[in-house]
Parts: C-alpha cells; structure tokens; sequence
DNA sequence: ATGGATGCAAATATTTTGCATGCCT
DNA sequence: AGGCATGCAAAATATTTGCATCCAT
C-alpha cells in the first residue's frame, strides 16, 4: 500500500509558484523568503511562531537570516497572502501559514489557562459571515474567529483538584 | 414625551458597581483606574484606543495619568472584564469597552483599505460557536469574529476611479 | 546592469520594572 | 496602619530604518 499523506496538509508551494507570486507583484524570490516560508512549510500549518521564533529556529537549523530580513520578510509574506498575523497568545504578534488561498477558512480556540490552541472549521460560521458582508455591501476577504476559554483538560484538572480539597 | 436613550449604549458602570469588581478581587478603585474606564465610557463602545491614545486623550482632558498606569490599569482592566484588548489596525494593540459582560457579543467588520470598523452581532455565529465549544468540551467565554476585506464605499470608489479611466 | 533585498547597527517604538512615596481600604 | 498603586526614570523588548553592499531578474 502507497504511504498515506493527509491531504489537508499538502501545502507545499513550489518554488516555481512562489517566485510567480513575488514577481507578479514585484518581488523577488530570494534565498531568505525561501527559508522562512519553508520554515513556516516544515512545521506545518498550525504553527503560530514570532518574528523571534522564526529567526531562532533558522539559526539552529544553520540558515541564518537577519532579524530584520525575518521582520521584512514576514510582513511581505502576509501581504502576498502566503501567512496569516494574529496575536493568538497574549500580547505575542504570530504569523503562521495561510492555508489555501482563503478557500479553507479556519478558526481558533484558545485555552486561557494553558495557550494550547486548537483549529476548527465551521461552514455554518462562514456562510454566515458572507451573508453579513453581503448585506453590509462588504466584499469579504478573511474571515477570522477566535473562541477563548477553557479547555477540557484544564477543566477537568480544575475539577479534580476541586474534589481532592472539598 | 422622555428623552430617549438608546438602550444599546447605556454602558455606564456606577463607581460603586465598579469598587465592587476590583475590592472583590482584591484591588482597589483608584482614581487613575476610573479615569481610565471613565474615558472609554465617554467615548462610548466601538471605540478602539492603544495604550498610547488613552495616555494622551488624558493629558488633554487635563487628567494626568502616567503611560506606565495606564498600561498597568488597561491590563487590569481586561482582567476584569471591563475592557477587550484586540488587534483591530494592523500592527496596534487596542483597547475597547466590553459590552455587557459576554452577554451582548459583537464582531467587527474591517475595510482593509480606510481602516473604518463596523460592528455587528449574529445570533447564528454565536451559536454556532457554542455548539463547536461543547462538542469539544471547551468552556467557552469570549467569540470574537474578524471580517476582513473592502467596505462598500471603497469599492464604489475604486469602481468609479476604473470607470472614469477606461 | 540595476533596482530591489540584505545585513548590520543605530534609531524608534512599545512595554515592563525597580523603587521611593502616596493613598485606598 | 498596612499594603497595594502610582510616578518616574531606567531597563527590557519589539520593530523600523539608513546605508553600503549584494544579487535576482
């Protein structure tokens, strides 16, 4: 039997696309975009990483780029919509790898006690936002929900440690 | 006939109601914290304010609080539920008043292009998330919706800006 | 070739913190 | 009175920018 690979995570643009994308626009496909965005690549999507974080792991992985480059770099990315910025733990400014071009939206739930993160999608939710913009005269682009609050493992936690000292 | 007040913006927490919440938690009703929560409150909700914005829409008001209070009295604040923090213009940490203690949810619509927030609430996103918290087992506290994309001003514009120049 | 991109360091901007003093409870 | 809160200034972070040099197109 062939190996298996979880379609949702095919997500690897060729370099071909990427340099199509950049010129379009009028960039360039340089060696340092390349390795942030192949970073982002590597860990798959899900990952929400800093300008730090982004720059740490390319230096451990021997690849150094600038932190500076790393802050140009991922600010052009999210303008050629190849990331996505939120601030999903507080206070922390993250990027993380957009997924297929704004056709699968996903959202986020948020563990206010332990920051793990947990993704979801919901038509029921997209579908309703495209009728509010519609009705507003808004022409959608991103669709962005956050839940926060507590996971079940950190309630359940709670609620042993409530039982343990009644 | 009585004045009218739109029930919608009467917001306004008595200082009792709010030496409540902070005694109760073990702080105490300073006159910078109620400065602080006095200006959101004039201000009204859907007002989105950074850390820097307060500090200064103080000192004209000639009601100095120093930039270090303010911060430290935004982030109380959000603990307490009396504000929400969110990144609302790229790039800025804001702050605005919380409506109705999680009762009253309301998202918000951003034109990538002026900036202008509209604000919006949908009994079917909101329940739509609670289903997706329950089936995961995540004790849900806060749904925040971000839609992103172009306002119908900017686009009659850039429709009109296209027809004049064919 | 040539104009955008990078690295470095310096400049800015943002947020946090130590400490003496003040003031809410 | 006692301890949390404030102001101030300094420190710690985070992000941007000027400029010489490099390199993708």
């Amino acid at each position: 039997m062939a190996n298996r690979v979880p379609l949702a995570s095919i997500q690897q643009y060729s370099q071909e696309h990427l340099r199509e994308v950049l010129n379009t626009a009028g960039h360039r496909l340089t060696p340092q975009r390349e390795k942030v965005l192949s970073l982002f690549q590597r860990l798959g999507p899900g990952n929400h990483l800093t300008a730090d974080d982004v720059h740490h792991h390319l230096k451990q992985s021997g690849k150094k780029v600038s932190l500076a480059t790393v802050y140009r770099s991922l600010k052009l990315l999210v303008t050629m919509r190849l990331l996505d910025e939120g601030e999903w733990q507080e206070g922390l400014r993250c990027y993380e790898l957009r997924q297929g071009g704004s056709k699968v939206v996903h959202h986020h739930m948020v563990c206010m006690r332990c920051d793990h993160t947990e993704e979801f999608t919901s038509e029921v939710i997209t579908a309703a936002s495209r009728d509010v913009a519609q009705v507003t005269g808004f022409e959608l682009t991103e669709v962005r929900l956050t839940l926060r609050g507590i996971c079940r493992r950190c309630r359940q936690r709670s609620k042993a440690a409530a039982e343990t000292v009644p």
